[in-house]
DNA sequence: CCTCTGTTATAGAAATGTTATAACAGAGGT
DNA sequence: ACCTCTGTTATAACATTTCTATAACAGAGG
């Protein structure tokens, strides 16, 4: 997978890192068992440093995106906590629904959106 | 209106007071041409430093949450920029559908949670 | 044994967040 | 005129976070 990082970004690198792995399970290009590249590896290829790509790993290991092995790296394995994930995208939404009120954004046009979101990566 | 800062959350204290202020306006607590309290008072209320308070006003004005008129303060004035307030919270929303994707949370489930964050807010 | 994993421990540089003083210009009230 | 209230600007200092750089360690496999 292409990992595509932007150094002028105000988005800090792990975090960039962290997105652009969830956008590559999300997509399929990442499935369940997949083994990621070796920290040092991924971060030779990216130009950044290994501890960087530590930190997005480990971030991706606390939210339950992958499991690490210390012998066979990060491996995919999306967390079963469906509980606990809808508590968490309910927050997430939580402040994009304040922010949408404030600008006259309608339940329905959040709905149209999030369908179009749906339609634009093909899910 | 209560603001209320949590000095333990890692969230920084400017983002904290930009959010609470977003949720006033949101629940009608602070009404279009509302002024809000001035960076000195509001930071003696709050008990941290007038720039930091400056800061979440700042980053309100360029959000278009607020104007700020140099005699008057910081009054509410929510942009009307419709369009880009659209794509603003499309942006949003794309990461938040990529997690739910990942966690196998649905469209629908999205659907009734945002149906859900509404009522709760009464709106 | 060698090499590959992640992990840990330091250390330093750079950017960001927060506080602290101080001063300035503009507007309003007296 | 004077005082007081706005936001704004300019410094400075400090803590935290982010990122880099080296180095070493333990576990597993060839």
């Amino acid at each position: 997978m292409l990992i595509e990082i932007d150094f002028n970004s105000d988005e800090a690198l792990y975090l960039q890192l962290r997105n652009q792995i969830i956008l590559g399970i999300a997509t399929n290009t990442f499935h369940e068992g997949d083994v990621l590249p070796s920290v040092r590896t991924l971060a030779d290829e990216i130009g950044i440093n290994m501890h960087t790509v530590n930190k997005a790993y480990s971030v991706l290991r606390s939210e339950g995106y992958v499991k690490v092995d210390r012998r066979r790296g990060a491996v995919i394995s999306v967390s079963e906590a469906k509980e606990e994930h809808l508590r968490q995208i309910r927050n997430i939404l939580s402040s994009t629904v304040l922010e949408a009120v404030c600008r006259n954004v309608s339940k329905e046009e959040l709905h149209k959106m999030i369908d179009d979101i749906y339609k634009e990566y093909g899910f």
